[in-house]
DNA sequence: AATTAAGAGATC
DNA sequence: ATCTCTTAATTG
């Protein structure tokens, strides 16, 4: 009998929004389940495609095999693909890429043709066919050099690209062959060699002493190495721990050789056999756990978000928490009942607060638990990680955004912390998700409970718990009893010289002295820029010519080290301007600030040792982050300066002045959501004066005074902003109230763009008109050029779709309206050269 | 006549 | 994304 045939639908990670229909051979039946990561021949080589369906039918004709299985389990949990299900329709992204950034990169195989001599070929059969077929004589002669060779391969050493007649003729004269070969992974288990003695000698240890003596005279290395592996294995088994060594350890404390070892090994005496090892950057020692005494705001958060975890059921909680009152410590204790119900639990943080000092707090408390994952680690240590949690034996993972997809077994908390933050939104690449929202999926997928911490909740979030989506849970006091930082807002219009200087001060009085005040008592200062470089841009004093990036349509910046004008957006970098470019006078003038201005000045008034810079630009090396803290946690140095980096999380008990020396950078950006960025950062920055005893002093340098995230922020008074930007909010439909869609056209051809974009945005119109009962529920906006009107040559235009989210609440009508038109735009106006891309809920209209 | 460059179409 | 096939332009 034979048995019933199987079949199983796969997605490729590929930009195609399509499944494919394969058959499984007899041999994997079984070993193939939905969410496993198989190999399958796509086209004309084998991919690595993801498993999303089995069937009992095929519905095609054509139908091949599947031609392998790559994990033992399935990769994908139930859930997972729920939730990539999900945010492939939410964000009309293909769900073989979302899978795909669910998995650590370098996992998956894929083939590649390789081409091999088979005739026997020489100098003379090549020179002969030089005239007739010059590119097939460059195909042999490469071959003849280089024995095999890729098509990619081949194509760089003949130099002309397309090769498949010429190859195809060479291989029917049977002159050359070609081969399918599946390449490994980028990134596999890491294996390490341990020794210990053989089970015969452990049973029988004065046969250890024997061999020892034998040996002494001729082999006194291998000797010695037994005598320090008795004593090494003596004391492990004293202590109750595994006895077998490392190999290179055992090699270099007795300076022996391999040779040595192998001697050893041959005689029986010891095996050597690998283990894997796991890589961790975060291999640290925890230290001990910090007190974990709640107060009575902490203790009736963790018992309410208790009764949700006891229930098991799916429940969002908002944790509104005041700068400083122990937030963690809520998610620490959340966490402990959550494992103890033998579930598992996500952390997430912004990616820039993702410090060892971080990690090391949850480490204290969960120990061996703790698995790390963001984007900066090396492809070995995330696939670890990952490996890790899936095994079960992580029960913890801490990590930047993209950890929401972590394969945990059984999660039962979700904790966003800083839930606001922009980097939980991805918006450079697909799928272009938030990391919140899809938590919130994720939770009620796994039935976990969802903890959303901040100190300046976005208004998403606040709204959503004020209409009972969430439930709201405030902590309104700093732990300790520390008071709030005074907070003093100082109008730089008042500054004298103004007007008279052609630069602006960037130090105010109010906040010059306290600076002095405090150094005097050796106490700290953190200062706030949030922007890097010297200055803005250049300007011409005498013909107003301003320095531009000739790729994308920004100023350039000037950075005073290297005497440098950099673009921020592409990286392009010439020599600063010594006189204009336009006129030929010597009258350059820096505008605005940057962090290397302000470092400069303080290096000026306070002395070169003074301050540590933190920001893009001094961070860049692997550790250099850790470094610049320790300089100012020792107190190297009392000041510490820097860009959004400084802004969170930082703990620093000696810290009494903190300055932002412009909150009017965030504030005037042409974005709707400027004034609650400022609000957040302020209040954030805040947050970072006065611990325990000593009272900490804020000062806010802005020409803009009166604005109201300027002046809430003074009054820690989150409540009322939030009250007046809601309202704001409502007016103009825009998120919570309204759902936004950006559309952008970009291309190298600049007519091509303003063309396309008419096109669409006509086609949208249209589309709009004919759901009558849709009318006037799609706000257009545009097409328009970018705000950044060109980046890296390429020219932006866009659309802006406002749409009511109580007319069309689950986005569907939106999503509808939006392929509609680009299929329309598609069959009629067919152009690679122009990329359409679409983001949901665009972060950043930037 | 052969090669090169560019665009369209398909992937089970 | 990546490969293959088609078509038209380029070259000696």
């Amino acid at each position: 009998m034979t048995e019933p045939r199987l079949f199983a639908e796969i997605v490729f990670p590929i930009p195609l929004n399509k499944h494919f229909t394969y058959e499984i051979p007899e041999n994997l039946q079984g070993l193939i389940q939905e969410g496993s990561r198989v190999i399958a021949p796509l086209g004309s080589k084998k991919t690595t495609g993801y498993i999303t369906r089995l069937l009992k039918t095929s519905d095609g004709t054509k139908c091949l095999f599947i031609s392998d299985v790559l994990d033992l389990w399935p990769v994908f949990s139930a859930e997972l693909l729920s939730l990539a299900q999900w945010i492939a329709e939410y964000y009309m992204t293909p769900v073989g890429l979302v899978l795909d950034s669910m998995l650590p990169p370098g996992m998956d195989r894929r083939s590649e043709k390789i081409f091999t001599l088979t005739a026997s070929i020489g100098e003379y059969e090549i020179q002969t066919l030089k005239k007739a077929k010059p590119v097939q004589s460059k195909i042999l002669k490469a071959l003849l050099v280089y024995k095999q060779l890729s098509l990619k391969a081949l194509v760089k050493k003949v130099g002309s690209k397309n090769l498949a007649k010429n190859i195809d003729e060479l291989k029917k004269l049977q002159i050359i062959s070609e081969q399918d070969v599946l390449h490994d992974s980028d990134v596999n288990i890491r294996f390490e060699k341990y020794v210990r003695f053989s089970p015969a000698l452990t049973d029988e240890p004065e046969r250890i002493d024997a061999a020892m003596e034998s040996l002494e005279k001729r082999s006194p290395k291998q000797a010695e190495l037994l005598a320090y592996l008795k004593s090494w294995t003596e004391e492990r088994i004293s202590t109750e721990e595994e006895t077998e060594i490392r190999q290179s350890d055992l090699l270099q404390v007795n300076n022996a050789p391999l040779s040595a070892l192998k001697g050893l090994s041959e005689k029986k005496l010891v095996v050597i056999f690998e283990k894997e090892k796991i890589r961790n950057p975060y291999d640290f020692i925890p230290d001990k756990p910090r007190d974990l005494t709640l107060n009575a705001e902490q203790k009736n958060a963790v018992d309410i978000i208790d009764e949700a975890i006891q229930k098991r059921e799916y429940k969002t909680f908002l944790l509104h928490g005041v700068t400083g009152s122990g937030k963690t410590q809520v998610y620490i204790e959340s966490i402990k009942r959550v494992l103890e119900l033998g579930k598992t639990a996500i952390v997430l943080v912004p990616e820039i607060s993702l410090t060892p000092q971080a990690v090391q707090r949850f480490k204290a408390h969960f120990g061996e638990l703790v698995a790390v994952l963001h984007s900066r680690m090396s492809m070995g240590e995330r696939f670890d990680s990952w490996r890790k949690l899936q095994s079960g034996d992580y029960k913890i993972v801490i990590g930047a955004r993209s950890a929401i997809f972590a394969p945990m077994q059984n999660p039962g908390l979700i904790v966003i912390d800083e839930e606001h933050e922009n980097t939980y939104k991805q918006s450079d690449s697909a799928p272009k998700y938030h990391a919140r929202d899809n938590a919130v999926i994720r939770g009620n997928l796994n039935k976990a409970v969802v903890i959303l911490g901040s100190a300046t909740p976005s208004i998403e979030s606040y709204y959503n718990a004020q209409s009972g989506k969430y439930t709201l849970l405030e902590l309104t006091k700093r732990i300790d009893g520390v008071p709030m930082p005074k907070v003093e807002i100082v109008n730089l219009r008042n500054e004298k010289n103004i007007h008279t200087e052609r630069w602006k001060p960037v130090f105010s009085r109010p906040l010059r002295e306290a600076m002095q005040m405090a150094l005097r008592h050796k106490q700290q200062i953190i200062l706030f820029q949030n922007r890097r470089g010297y200055a803005n841009y250049v300007e011409c004093y005498d013909c107003g010519f301003i320095g531009e990036c000739p790729h994308c349509s920004i100023t350039l910046t000037f950075h005073s080290h290297q005497f440098k004008l950099r673009c921020h957006y592409c990286g392009h970098t010439i020599p600063a301007y010594r006189e204009c470019p336009s006129c030929g006078n010597a009258n350059i003038l820096n505008h605005g600030i940057g962090t290397q201005k302000v470092e400069e000045q303080l290096k000026d008034m306070f002395g070169p040792d003074a301050v540590v810079r933190m920001d893009l630009d001094t961070t860049g090396t692997k550790g250099a982050h850790g470094k610049i803290l320790e300089k100012f946690q020792t107190g190297e140095a009392p000041i510490l300066l820097g860009t959004q980096m400084v802004a969170k999380g930082l703990d620093f008990e000696n810290v009494t002045v903190v300055g932002v020396i412009s909150a009017d950078t965030s504030l005037l950006l042409p974005d709707f959501r400027s004034s609650e960025k400022t609000f957040q950062l302020l209040t954030q920055v805040a947050g970072r004066a006065g611990r325990k005893d000593k009272l900490g002093r804020v000062f806010i340098q802005t020409y803009n005074p009166k604005r109201s995230a300027i002046v809430f922020a003074q009054n820690h008074d989150y409540a009322s902003f939030y009250k007046e930007e809601i309202a704001f909010r409502r007016e103009l439909m825009y998120p919570p109230f309204g759902r936004l869609v950006l559309i952008q056209f970009k291309s190298q051809d600049e007519k091509k763009v303003v063309e396309h974009a008419g096109h669409f945005c006509d086609i949208l119109r249209d589309e709009i008109g004919r759901r009558l009962w849709a009318k006037n529920q799609f706000d257009l906006m545009g097409p328009v050029s970018a705000p950044i009107a060109k980046i890296r040559n390429h020219y932006r235009w866009q659309i802006l779709i406002k749409v009511s989210k109580s007319f069309d609440k689950s986005g569907v009508h939106t999503r509808r309206l939006i392929s509609d038109t680009l299929s329309r735009h598609d069959a009629q106006y067919r152009e690679a050269k122009v990329q359409i891309g679409i983001e949901m809920d665009p972060y950043s209209l930037l």
